[in-house]
This record gives C-alpha cells, sequence and structure tokens, in this order.
RNA sequence: UGCGGAGUAGCUCAGGUGGCAGAGCAGCGCUCUCAUAAAGCGCCGGCCGCGGGUUCGAGCCCCGCCUCCGCGACCA
C-alpha cells in the first residue's frame, strides 16, 4: 500500500504557539487526513526543535532551566493543538517530535558518523574540522557581527567595539564544517531531474537561482563551552551540533531511522514504511528544507524527501508580518474563543492561494465565516433537511420520478434524470482532488462551493414548497429533495479533511452511519444515499455570528490584553524579542541570533559565513558592561543640522546627508535609514552626530561620523535621536 | 542593482495557443419563503499599471518605463 508521510517543520522551542504554528500544523493536518481518506497509511509529524543558544538563553531569563523551559512550550504548544483538534487525540498528528528524545540523539549521532564516513560527490570528505574567526570583545565576552563593529580606527587595523570603542580581537573557534560546496552540481541535478521538488515553482527558481550562484561550506557544530544544550558530536566530547543540523534529522529519527530504541517504541520500521515524506514549511525556511537537507542526505546515503512545499505568510491586513509586538498578529485565544475550529481550517485552506502571501484580520474571518459557512454550506444543509422533516416525516425520500408523473415534473421545471446533476457533481468532485493533489487548496474549496450554489438555485428554481401544495407532485418534489441531500453527501465526504467535525455532523444529519473519514471522494457514485433512512435533527452547523457585537468584544480584548503586557513589559520584554521572529511560520532556529546566519548555506559573503557562532550580543536588560568617564569622553557627540539629505544610488537602506556641525565645511555622513526616512522630510532637522568617528566609505561615498538613533522593535527600526529644545550647530554633548 | 513573480471592479482573484472584460465577497434594488434575514434574479462598479509597437483585432504577443512583492547583493 502506499503510504504518506507529512511532515511541519519542527517548531523552535523559544516563543509561544502563535497563527504561524496553527497553519502550517493545520495544512500538514488536512493533507494527512486527505491521503488517508483517500486509502493511504499516513504518518503525521510535528513537534519542536529543543535545543541553541536561543533556548538556553530564553530560560535563563525566565530562571529556568533548558529543559523546564523547552517542557513548558510544548506544553503550551500541545495544548494548542488540542484546543484546535489537531493532536492525536482528534486525529491529528501521530507523532510530536522532540529533538531532546534520546533516539534523537541515537539516530542524529550516527548520521553525522555516516556523512563522515562517506566523501562529497566530488570525492572529499564530508565534515572537516575548521575554524570559525570571527571578531572578539573580551571585556563584552562576545563575538560582533559586521554590523555590531565599528570601523577600524586606522586602515588595516581592527574594528571596534562600539561598547568599548576597543580594537576587537580576531578569534578561532574550531568547529566541523559540512562540505556544503561539493553539492552544487547535485543539487542542481535533483531539482532538474525531479520539477516539483520544490514547490511552488517560483519557490524552487528561487533555489535554483542560488544554488547556482555557488554554496558555502557551513559550520555544523559548537563548542561545547559555547553551547552546551545540545546534542554532542559523535566521538568528540568538546563539541556539540549545531542546531540545524540537529533539527533536519528529526525528520527521519522520528521514523526510528538508525535507532533501535524509536523502533522498538514504535513497534515497526516506520522508516522503511513511510519515508521518503513530504515537508511542509514557510517560505522563510526554505533554504535549509531545499538545499541544506537534500545535501545532507546525499552526505548520508539517505533517500530524497518526496518533496519540499513552502506556503506564504500571514500578513496585517497594510501587508506587514503578524508579529507580537507590534500588536497585529491574531491570537490564538482570541480565535478559539470567537470561531469554531472548523470554521477556522476552512477559513486558512480558503483565503490564501496556497504559496502566496495573505492578509488576515478578524473581520475577513468573520466575513468568510459567515458568507460561506452560515449562508452557504450551513443553510444548504438546514433547508434540505428542514424540507425532508416536513414533507417527509424526516425520512429520505426516493430518488426517481415515476414514469407516470415525468412530464409533470417537466412542467414544473425539474428534470426527471438526475445525469446533469450527477455529472457536475462528479467534475466538481476531480477538481477537489485535482486542486487539492496540486496544493490549490482554495481553488479546491471554491469549486466545491460552486456546488453549493447550483443546488442552492437547483432548489429555488424547483420551488420545493410550492410543489409540497399538491399531492401529484410528492415524487417529484422528492426527488428534488433527495438530489439535494445527495449532493451534502458528496459534499460531506469532500470536505471531510478540510473540516472534520462539520462534515461528520452532515454525514449523521443525513442518516448516514459513522463519517466519511473513510470514504475516498473517487469512490463517491451517484445514489448513494439510501432512501428510507431517517434524517437527524437539524442544528446549525455554523451559527452566524454577529459581526458588530463579536468585532467589539474582540476589540476589547485586544485593548485589554495590550494593556496587561505593557504593564509586565520589564519582565516580558526579553521573551517577547525571541518570540517575535518566530512568530510567522515554523522556524527551527527562529532567526534572531548571528548562530543562524552561517547556517543559512548558499551565497553569503565570506565574512558572514564566517560570523561568529552563538553569540548574539545581549539585549540590554540592564548595563552590559561598565565605561569609565574616560571611555565617554573619546566619544564626541555633537549637534548637526540636515542641510541636504538623498538617497544613495543602487542602495536600499542608504541615506546620503550633508550635515552643519558648525565647522566652516558641512560633512558628509551616509545612515542606513532610506527605509524608514524620506530624506526631503530631514532637511533642516537637528540630529545627534558622532564626529569623531573614523571615516569610513560606503558605498562609494565617505562617511565622515555617525548619525545616533534608537533602534526600535523587533526589526531595529531607526528612530533619530533630535532635541525638544532649540540647539546650535556644532553644540557638544556631554 | 542582478534574478524571479505580480499589477484586471471597493476587496480577493479567474482570464491554456490573440476574437464582444469575468467570478466570489461587499453595496443597492426586486422576487420568494423551505432555510441560519437565508436563497434566486437584476443593478452598480473597469484608461485590464503607463507609453509605444505588431495585428483586421491585444488583458494576452514585442520593446521601453513605473510601482509592489520575493530571493540575492548591499546594508542595518
Amino acid at each position: 500500500m502506499r503510504t504518506f508521510y507529512v511532515t511541519t517543520p519542527i517548531y523552535y522551542a523559544n516563543s509561544l504557539p502563535h497563527m504561524g504554528h496553527l497553519y502550517t500544523t493545520v495544512v500538514a493536518d488536512f493533507l494527512s487526513r486527505f491521503w488517508r481518506q483517500r486509502g493511504r497509511e499516513t504518518y503525521f509529524l510535528t513537534g519542536t526543535d529543543e535545543h541553541g543558544t536561543n533556548i538556553e538563553r530564553a530560560s535563563a531569563r525566565t530562571g529556568r532551566t533548558p529543559r523546564e523551559h523547552v517542557d513548558h512550550i510544548v506544553g503550551e504548544l500541545k495544548k494548542m493543538f488540542a484546543d484546535f483538534g489537531l493532536d492525536a487525540a482528534h486525529g491529528g498528528y501521530d507523532i510530536f517530535m522532540r529533538t531532546t528524545e534520546p533516539f534523537h540523539y541515537e539516530g542524529a549521532a550516527e548520521f553525522w558518523r555516516r556523512a563522515a564516513a562517506r566523501p562529497t560527490p566530488k570525492g572529499r570528505e564530508n565534515i572537516y574540522k575548521g575554524f570559525y574567526e570571527g571578531w572578539f570583545c573580551a571585556p563584552c565576552a562576545t563575538f560582533k557581527t559586521e554590523a555590531e563593529m565599528l570601523p577600524a580606527a586606522e586602515e588595516g587595523g581592527s574594528p571596534l567595539c562600539p561598547v568599548h570603542e576597543r580594537p576587537l580581537d580576531k578569534v578561532s573557534e574550531e568547529s566541523y564544517f559540512f562540505r556544503l560546496s561539493d553539492y552544487d552540481e547535485a543539487l542542481l541535478s535533483l531539482y532538474e531531474s525531479r520539477p516539483d521538488f520544490i514547490r511552488p515553482e517560483a519557490r524552487r527558481n528561487e533555489v535554483v537561482s542560488l544554488v547556482r550562484g555557488g554554496l558555502e561550506d557551513v559550520s555544523i557544530s559548537r563548542l561545547k563551552t559555547s553551547v552546551s544544550w545540545a546534542i554532542p558530536v559523535p566521538d568528540d566530547p568538546e563539541h556539540t551540533v549545531y542546531i540545524w543540523f540537529d533539527a533536519l534529522i528529526n525528520y527521519i529519527t522520528a521514523l526510528g531511522w538508525d535507532s533501535e530504541s524509536r523502533r522498538a517504541e514504535a513497534g515497526e520500521d516506520l522508516f522503511k514504511k513511510f519515508w521518503p515524506g513530504l515537508h511542509l514549511l514557510g517560505k522563510d525556511i526554505l533554504r535549509q528544507h531545499a538545499v541544506l537537507w537534500p545535501a545532507m542526505l546525499m552526505a548520508a546515503d539517505v533517500e530524497q524527501p518526496a518533496g519540499v512545499v513552502a506556503h506564504g505568510l500571514w500578513l496585517d491586513q497594510t501587508g506587514r508580518k503578524g508579529s507580537k509586538t507590534l500588536g497585529n498578529a491574531l491570537e490564538l485565544p482570541t480565535l478559539r474563543r470567537h470561531f469554531r475550529v472548523d470554521a477556522v481550517r476552512y477559513f486558512l485552506l480558503r483565503e490564501m492561494s496556497f504559496g502566496q502571501d495573505c492578509k488576515v484580520d478578524y473581520q475577513v474571518i468573520l466575513e468568510r465565516s459567515n458568507s460561506d459557512l452560515a449562508s452557504g454550506l450551513g443553510n444548504l444543509v438546514s433547508r434540505t433537511l428542514t424540507m425532508i422533516h416536513k414533507y417527509f416525516g424526516g425520512v429520505v425520500p426516493a430518488p426517481d420520478i415515476g414514469e407516470a408523473k415525468r412530464l409533470l415534473a417537466k412542467r414544473v421545471g425539474v428534470d426527471s434524470d438526475a445525469q446533469e446533476l450527477a455529472s457536475s457533481l462528479e467534475l466538481v468532485r476531480d477538481q477537489f482532488v485535482q486542486n487539492v493533489e496540486e496544493f490549490a487548496f482554495h481553488r479546491a474549496l471554491e469549486a466545491a462551493w460552486g456546488m453549493i450554489a447550483r443546488v442552492d438555485k437547483f432548489i429555488s428554481d424547483a420551488k420545493p414548497w410550492e410543489l409540497a401544495k399538491s399531492e401529484e407532485h410528492r415524487e417529484t418534489l422528492g426527488a428534488v429533495l433527495y438530489r439535494s441531500a445527495e449532493t451534502l453527501r458528496w459534499l460531506a465526504v469532500m470536505l471531510y479533511p478540510v473540516m472534520p467535525d462539520s462534515s461528520g455532523a452532515i454525514w449523521r444529519q443525513l442518516g448516514l452511519e459513522a463519517d466519511p473519514s473513510g470514504f475516498d471522494p473517487k469512490g463517491l457514485r451517484w445514489g448513494g444515499l439510501n432512501s428510507g433512512a431517517s434524517v437527524g435533527e437539524v442544528a446549525p452547523l455554523f451559527p452566524r455570528i454577529d459581526k458588530a457585537k463579536t468585532m467589539a468584544e474582540i476589540e476589547s480584548e485586544m485593548a485589554q490584553r495590550m494593556e496587561t503586557e505593557t504593564g509586565t513589559e520589564a519582565a516580558a520584554a526579553p521573551a517577547e524579542h525571541s518570540g517575535a521572529h518566530a512568530t510567522q511560520a515554523a522556524v527551527p532556529g527562529a532567526p534572531t541570533a548571528t548562530e543562524v546566519k552561517p547556517e543559512q548555506p548558499p551565497q553569503q559573503g565570506a565574512t558572514e559565513a564566517q560570523a561568529p557562532p552563538a553569540t548574539q550580543p545581549q539585549p540590554p536588560e540592564g548595563v552590559a558592561t561598565y565605561i569609565t568617564v574616560e571611555d565617554l569622553v573619546k566619544v564626541e557627540l555633537k549637534v548637526g543640522e540636515v542641510l541636504t539629505a538623498e538617497r544613495v544610488p543602487k542602495s536600499d537602506k542608504l541615506l546620503r546627508f550633508t550635515v552643519d556641525v558648525g565647522e566652516p565645511q558641512p560633512r558628509q555622513i551616509l545612515a542606513g535609514i532610506a527605509e524608514h526616512y524620506e530624506p526631503e522630510k530631514l532637511v533642516g532637522r537637528k540630529l545627534v552626530i558622532v564626529s569623531n568617528l573614523k571615516p569610513r566609505k560606503l558605498r562609494g561615498f565617505e562617511s565622515q561620523g555617525m548619525v545616533l538613533a534608537a533602534s526600535v522593535g523587533d526589526e531595529g527600526r531607526p528612530v533619530l535621536a533630535t532635541f525638544a529644545e532649540e540647539v546650535p550647530n556644532g553644540a557638544r554633548l556631554k
């Protein structure tokens, strides 16, 4: 029997559940049910990625051990999944995979050994020991990225620490590297031979051009002294496995790949049975799944996945990524409180053109729920069943119109032959199935809803309430209601993976046994509904939501939440910070940390690829390190007035200013704020300038100083420092 | 600035190989009453991003440009 294995990413256990988690998991759940319904044995994995510096930090902030921290997050995620019917108890995931499982340690270590023992496609060793080189500030005790250092004091010198204004030390840390650079050709031929390996196509093209541009080797370990919350490197206890290398392997260790204990626990060889699987993920982590992971699999000689499918992200109404700190993210408890699970599932699958980003807010969901579900499907069920109750005592009438009544039926506009309706149902069913197979879920649902409209019209045209007035039309009336009810049976089957509970409810209201979970839509034949069966009570499937009332409630909840969160900001802020990056879909290794950067495989500039590991500077919870007055006076800050401001050509971010700092000649200063400030509006504005910063060339222009700005929010949006009172140009800040 | 995608009704989007601009939602009107004030019918709504070109004919093909998004680059 063919099997179907689907995975969500294992979610990075540093943030609480959010929309992105819900979405990817719902899609995976949907696909899993879809294929199970069509007769495949399925296996559905979700879980958490639990190692790494970010976890250590997050746990330190809350005063927990890493273990306690990840247990807490896992508890919250599982609770959320249960709330939305995605857990095993509701027929959802088959395993909640955790990278802290002992069997994962076992399998991951074996994976490492295998890769290490085999040559790359170009005949070299896959894993080799090398050195990270990074700029290290001893007083800060951290590595600095390019972005976090000041230009060197003299040509060819070391860059400076922005905190201490002292030269950084070039420090090497021993590290294992994976020779990803040897895999470009192998990967390209994989993409070539399997055009639908990466979907959608636009994403595939991105990856192909990325790999064509060449790949850099990636560091896959850390010194145990810098990251201890991680899997030890086999046979080298000084090192731990870097998070991405560790995390990706979960997709096979979960199936018992080379882990005796997991195989014993599962009671069968899941790997043999279910691999290769389909990876579902947000487009933000496509590269790890479409480049690094396939290369890793080649290295360890494991079969490639069935596919890598990247979906879009949920945006707010203005097109920004939903984020907790912006307060524009949908809150899952609120969602759960005001909408039925099936309504949310339907919305998620219907609203997003799969693969693209999609704007969302509560109101859009509410409107979809009311128009498509309450007025559409729910109402069709309701009117059909009510009439069967009213006119046939709750018993499904006969489908056919006898010979004697055919002309009579024709006269009132009802064809005695149901063929036309049956044919369009078959067509819709085929479209539905095909669209799902092509990941065009929104199209699949659109097709199904076309059928609802068609039957609604059929009923309006046939006017059963008129037919009911005269006994001679009784057979016709029965046939009309039968057709409507039979259509609902088909819809219940098709929609089962989308709305398991509701379609089960329709099923039972039609007087059918059990539920449609095992009914392959391809096996549907017209006339399967039994005449004579008793239909169930009519109960609204999707109650109409009072828009004004519900929106008001939601808004007051939001306001209340904002209030409490501002109140506890001091305590909550750091957690929010690390969580926010993972706010959208699915991140093992939310790209918060520098730590992640070296691992993002391709096309990193040399410097960036060597950027130091594991040492993102701490968010400023208080003072990192003290400096003396002598340190302070080294920095010369002056008031400057913007004389001219313009964009730097060929640069997204740079603005070029001429600034009057009270000197005979204005200075030329560049600042990376073009994405946030209109140059025209800055002319005449007074700024704070670091005036004794060593000049540096940027994009061909010399920058003779630096503009001070606050860095706000997760994106570090710059906000220029200003004065509330009038100050002369050149005034020194002390 | 390199590569890729997109720009069509207020909103979300359809419009294989050129042939009278479409659907759903929202809005308005009418009809009906079995139904969750639902459904059916109708109306409203379009410089199809802009400018050229090819053609009897261009939303579609060609050239140029603008804007947005993505991935890079560059840079915070």
